[in-house]
DNA sequence: ATCCCGGATGTCACTTGGTGCCATCACCCT
DNA sequence: AGGGTGATGGCACCAAGTGACATCCGGGAT
């Protein structure tokens, strides 16, 4: 399992507080595991909390709402590749500078290939959870257009070239989470660029 | 205002039935009118219902939820561009076929900029009705992928081209809402995907 | 030692979206 | 006349969120 922020800084030497530390990450835990066990729909929020040793009240709290339960690694994946754009050679094109984002999120997600596999899963067998999913990619693409024109792209060809590679990320990463190699998600990645290029230039 | 279905039927010569006729149109435009004058939060499905004469529980009879009557539209679309895409010459390329879609899309749309415009300005300020058009894009991708499969063209393929042309069309969409010309989609969508072909190989 | 403050949690009431079930009631067909 | 049909209304109910307030313990200030 993943630990969450809250639980990395309680492990490293906090004191015995008044509560079970690490609440998110307990309902989190939780989340994977009823919602793969019993479907998305047959879990209340209630449920979750219970599992997670709290209340309902307490879960709204943390989460915004009963998806997002699933999305909490959003903003951290967000930030790697914002800050590999931004981080990038100067100087170097639109599409380059996107690349470097490909090899920041692969690195991040070869420790969770079986991790993401459930979460894969469990998305897919739930509508409302696809439409945050993709939410999701559109902010991530709208912050690496963001990225792109602090570099001093031109607003268009960002937004064209953050898209596009957010898409690919997409599709290499659902080919990714169909396979067994946890360490092929860079390769997959850009294998389908090439694809892409291919595809519309013949 | 578009007609439904319903109301086309009705209005060429059915008689006067029980109820009032197109209860599906007037529940759309009573969402259009209700989300724009006092936003998507603020208005109730009772509200809806009673604007348009009916009750909550009959709302529900028309759609499956609240967000779905802004999105009727959408399975027409992919009937549109899936049709473009399967009559399009025998032999052409993947991307050739592709755009055969981007001439029937763009010319139903010439006639409803300014519907389109209100529409886009709800959905832009609400999260999830945005996520509700997202899904709406996706399944018209996979659906156009689909029908490209079916013209022979590799399944990888396809869906790269299916998905990076709705990604073009979403963005050319979206700056044709912001500027006035109602004709000018069909070029908008060719201008983005010159510009996405030159971002990928520069 | 006492007091107070702050922050994480619990409790409760309430609104709204969404659904299942049954009643109603005009129209149509035989 | 009578029965079927289909769109609607009514009602009860569950689950997702939300706001307001109470609780309760640890830590710091006096």
């Amino acid at each position: 399992m993943v630990m969450s922020p809250g639980a990395i800084a309680r492990y490293a030497g906090a004191v015995m507080s008044r509560w079970k530390p690490d609440a998110d990450g307990r309902l989190i835990e939780a989340a994977l595991v009823l919602f793969d066990r019993q479907g998305y729909e047959d879990t209340t929020v209630a449920d979750l909390a219970a599992s997670a040793g709290l209340t309902r009240r307490t879960f709204f709290r943390y989460f915004s709402d009963k998806r997002e339960v699933l999305f909490s690694g959003a903003g951290e994946l967000e930030r790697l590749w914002v800050n590999a754009v931004t981080g990038a050679p100067k100087g170097c094109g639109a599409m380059v500078a996107m690349e470097a984002g490909f090899a920041a999120v692969a690195e991040v997600f070869t420790e969770r290939h079986s991790f993401a596999k459930i979460r894969a899963r469990i998305i897919a067998a739930n509508p409302e959870l696809q439409e945050r999913e993709l939410i999701k990619l559109e902010k991530l693409a709208s912050s690496v257009a963001a990225a792109l024109e602090e570099r001093g792209i031109e607003a268009g060809r960002a937004a064209l070239a953050a898209y596009t590679g957010v898409q690919i990320f997409h599709l290499a990463f659902a080919r990714w989470i169909a396979q067994d190699d946890p360490g092929g998600l860079l390769p997959l990645m850009h294998e389908s660029l090439e694809e892409l290029r291919e595809v519309l230039t013949s």
